[in-house]
DNA sequence: TGTACATCAGTGAACGCGCGTTCACTGATGTAC
DNA sequence: TGTACATCAGTGAACGCGCGTTCACTGATGTAC
């Protein structure tokens, strides 16, 4: 059956979206297509219409999970910069994987799978420039990448142990050291 | 077919290896069984003699994964400390995830899959204890997790960016960013 | 304007595959007599 | 010391399952006349 003429488009736009957030949410290989296309009140084969394989899918959603986040750094200044740290590193992004970053949830998969895609290096360079304004010590060289590790590292930390009030002081103490002034 | 009394535990010890070896390479998903037990000379079904299931492993060859890391910051003192990031910085860190850190290869996956253990928060623990001394401002509450969180996020970043000169770069960042004194 | 036809997003059954796990079995060793 | 038997690490076929992907098909829509 065919449908509207923007019908197609919407449908990709839905189906990369669910997979932005699956991903980041189950990892790539704890995602699969069946139940992802069904959540859309869809059926498998009809995925094959928008893209042409698993991967192609994968480069397509890391790249719209970007997107999505690159807004939030847009236009980010030295005033919103402890705005910036405290959203990065609140309980809510911990506790919401799928809405968040793509690095925390992903990096680790995408480097042992030899999945190394440029959308990845464009958001560590991007996101480490913006984040350079908030260094430890101002005058270190490459200073954004060193917040932006301990960004990453602190939010995988802090879903990955049991205890929450461990998992609490993670992020606890990496928004204190990284505040601007520090 | 009976072996010497040995044997067993001499297997046990084999598939744990080999297990805290693969996950770290592959992740956890990404191992499977039975080429696991291939590897070894074994077939699948001698598993079970082991373990009780595939989590049942995880579990311990995390732990053991752990006990292989543990020697390398047991005696960390302040004049090791140079030494101690430059080797979890470096190039062989990042390229051999089998021997290395569990944490920058397993954490995010262990945290999505709803897969705490209360052995990663002992390493999490004791490590950010060790690596209180090289503050980045040795006043710092919790100073120790901000470092360790810096490393992992490093160390999972410099595996997924696909330019090696960016990848570098991480690494060096931090490193530096990191080394007493600074 | 009305009719015939081409298009193609989406269907749903089927494919081969690797997964974790089960289980009846084997046979060299340790133990009991 | 020699024989009979119990043990149990390891074998290998089989299980049900979900995976990514293929493919013949459907049928509402857009287009051509």
């Amino acid at each position: 059956m065919r449908y509207s003429s923007s019908r197609k488009a919407d449908t990709r736009k839905r189906i990369l979206r669910e997979a932005a957030y699956r991903f980041r949410r189950n990892g790539v290989e704890g995602t699969g297509l069946v139940p992802l296309m069904k959540a859309l009140g869809l059926t498998q084969g009809g995925f094959y219409a928008h893209f042409e394989s698993k991967g192609a899918l994968v480069q397509a959603s890391l790249e719209e999970a970007l997107a999505q986040r690159r807004e939030r750094w847009r236009d980010l200044g030295h005033d919103e910069l402890a705005a910036f740290l405290a959203d990065y590193l609140s309980k809510r992004h911990r506790d919401n994987p799928g809405e968040g970053c793509p690095l925390p949830s992903l990096a680790a998969e995408m480097g042992l799978r030899g999945n190394p895609s440029a959308a990845t290096d464009e958001v560590v360079t991007q996101l480490a420039e913006r984040l350079a304004g908030c260094a430890l010590r101002p005058d270190d060289n490459g200073r954004g990448l060193v917040v932006l590790a301990a960004l990453v590292g602190a939010l995988s930390l802090s879903r990955a142990v049991s205890e929450q009030e461990l998992s609490n002081r993670i992020l606890e103490a990496v928004r204190l050291a990284l505040q601007p002034g520090n």
